[in-house]
DNA sequence: AGTCGAGCGCGCA
DNA sequence: TGCGCGCTCGACT
């Protein structure tokens, strides 16, 4: 089983509404491979189905979205985080602790 | 505060 | 093989 996979696992498992982040994952996955998981989420085999969107940094920024740091894929991404429960602010997630999912 | 460098696992050239 | 990435952390300025 590939580390990536482990990864799509564990972002399934994350409720809407909530988010977690690629520390958390890598600690799940007794790994500190935290760009591996950027990495797969990016190359994310099933994009609607695995919820990428829902992880996010460890200090509440929301990281990148579809090879991207910044611009409209992000917004894209902090529309679909608003819609589901998530609030965002300035690129970075509300009330952080509150919404994050641990494992 | 901000910046720098190292480590990690995988994918693509 | 070798490099870069949706990252993180500790050390330094």
């Amino acid at each position: 089983v590939k580390f990536s996979d482990k990864v799509y696992k564990l972002c399934k498992q994350i409720p809407s509404g909530k988010i977690s982040t690629y520390r958390e994952i890598g600690k799940k996955l007794n790994s500190k491979a935290f760009r591996a998981i950027g990495q797969a989420l990016k190359r994310n085999p099933a994009p609607i189905i695995t919820p990428c969107h829902r992880v996010v940094r460890t200090n509440g920024d929301i990281g990148g979205f579809s090879g991207e740091t910044s611009g409209p894929k992000i917004q894209k991404k902090i529309s679909l985080l608003e819609k589901e429960g998530v609030q965002v602010k300035d690129d970075k997630i509300v009330n952080f602790e509150r919404v994050l999912h641990r494992f």
